[in-house]
DNA sequence: TTATGTATTGATATGTTGTATCATCAGCAG
DNA sequence: CTGCTGATGATACAACATATCAATACATAA
């Protein structure tokens, strides 16, 4: 994970080069995200955003911004859990349009990984079969991360 | 996928032999989900019944009856959408701890489906090297079934 | 038959999440 | 200053989910 300071400056960066204004409100959702290595709601994030200042952040805010920070490709948004996460690979160009994740059910860590093809492949083979067209592009897979245990579904 | 009046007696059946009674509501909200091959809410579910018969289905009701029957094996709750779907397998013993679905981003048709296990082998080892102990007994992929397009995420 | 206990359902309230809508504010160009 | 645009604030509302308690049905024992 890249360090708070230098991810703020690329985010900001970013803004700039493209004539959008890094607001206050802006920076301090993008901060939230980017601090945590766990899935936030919307409605988190604005608790969290009031609690590390003094103005009330309104969620309408919160997810007004969140949609413009996915379409900078600074954070994800988890389609499973209605929840976001700040993107893992916001110096690099990598591939932003094929990402898998893990998401601990228990704790609500995520880990951004990457499938082999082949497993890619399997299930895409597996989709095929059973009529569909294509699979998403954003693999979300549900599990337990390293310290928590399985215990249903 | 088993025809109506089959699926209805096998889950009669199924509560019988453990003492259980096939009321009429549980009896409405199998019916809608066996009727359809969508997932649906339980809101929509509720509906549903309403349009069915001349009384009104409450929601609590329908969240209950929907837990019963999955403690039945006899629908699936998909956590991905809230979104509840009968069970393809209720009539042989098959696996009910190990099941994968495809879901359908566009029109929600879902279809349940088998991995192969190489494919779901190869989902658990991307897991465990990024320090994941287990992952889910049920996988959820999103896709776009053959009516439906692409179009985004 | 009545009484009693349990399972089931009905009804209401409340909490959470997400969206729609319009008002307000800040900053910049002319 | 005026007017425009982007951004934020504020309110209302819709959908989804759960908590809680009241009412009902139904089987069994007395």
């Amino acid at each position: 994970m890249l360090d708070y300071e230098t991810a703020i400056s690329i985010a900001e960066q970013k803004f700039i080069e493209q004539g959008i204004k890094f607001t206050r409100r802006r920076k301090q959702v993008f901060s939230v995200l980017v601090k945590t290595d766990v899935a936030l709601s919307a409605y988190e994030i604005a608790e969290q955003c009031d609690a590390d200042s003094d103005t009330k952040m309104p969620a309408m805010s919160v997810y007004r911004i969140l949609e413009l920070l996915q379409e900078q490709n600074l954070i994800h948004r988890l389609d499973t859990t209605n929840k976001y996460i700040s993107c893992s690979h916001i110096a690099c160009e990598h591939a932003h349009n094929q990402s898998q994740f893990l998401i601990c059910g228990s704790c609500r860590h995520v880990e951004e990984i990457y499938l082999s093809p082949e497993a890619v492949d399997a299930v895409q083979v597996a989709a095929s079969s059973a009529g569909f067209s294509s699979i998403s592009a954003q693999l979300e897979i549900k599990g337990w991360c390293g310290q928590c245990q399985p215990h249903s579904t």
